[in-house]
DNA sequence: TGAACGATTGAACGATTGTTCAATTGTAAT
DNA sequence: ATTACAATTGAACAATCGTTCAATCGTTCA
């Protein structure tokens, strides 16, 4: 008896298991746990989104004020807000106020690494 | 005058510009184009969902056919054709037939680097 | 040919997302 | 204190997303 897999069928309409005994261990070996898998789509949803990403290829070059993306970028600066709020929640950025503004910068420089890596698989 | 910039400012709150002029150059420079910028988002959108996150990690190990990614994943084979679906328009997987069943594989190692790019960010 | 199975499809749904808008907070200057 | 500006907030909205369900397509085998 092996507990690391689960041979059950739940929607009953495989009739024979393709995928090998050993196979099914090593993969449930190697997949991360649910949690795991869960943090990291949440990581790569935070760059599924053209504002998101336009905001850090900004923070690539300098820090910047809500103001000042919002102007790049032309939008409202409410909506860069979201954004950003966002982006800290998911600790990708940091923020430091100034007087009345609040400048944001990447918060770590593997952003940086992940991205250049989406990008070369764009080009093709 | 000088067209690489836009010193406009569309919502007419901004009454200074923190960003000096060569650096919204440089960011101008550096910034894809809308459409290379959608693209990307796009690409990491794939990845920014767990179903098709499992499905990859499926594939790491082996190529597979609708039904066993269903099982591994006790989903039902609608919805894992759905996200199949998905990832093949985004060209991630790839598939081919035999018999009934059709059978899922990577259609690019890329794919493996930049998961683990965001394997290595989540460790903490 | 007909029955069975794996895969796909499209409509429907509930849930989530990104932006807008109006109101509010925090800071600086007069 | 009052005014002004940058930033944030929360409600509201439309748009998008992921799953389910029922129906259909394609293939195999009897």
């Amino acid at each position: 008896m092996d507990k690391n897999i689960d041979m059950s069928c739940i929607h009953g309409s495989c009739e024979e298991h393709e995928l090998h005994v050993e196979l099914l261990n090593s993969i449930n070996e190697k997949m991360p746990s649910d949690e795991r898998i869960f943090d990291l789509a949440e990581l790569f949803k935070m760059f599924g989104d053209s504002t998101r990403m336009k905001i850090l290829f900004v923070l690539f070059e300098s820090e910047a004020c809500t103001c000042d993306l919002a102007e790049v970028l032309r939008m409202t600066p409410s909506a860069i807000s979201h954004q950003l709020k966002t982006l800290q929640r998911a600790k990708l950025v940091k923020s430091r106020r100034d007087g009345r503004a609040v400048y944001y910068s990447l918060a770590d420089d593997h952003v940086r690494t992940m991205i250049e890596q989406g990008m070369e698989h764009i080009e093709e």
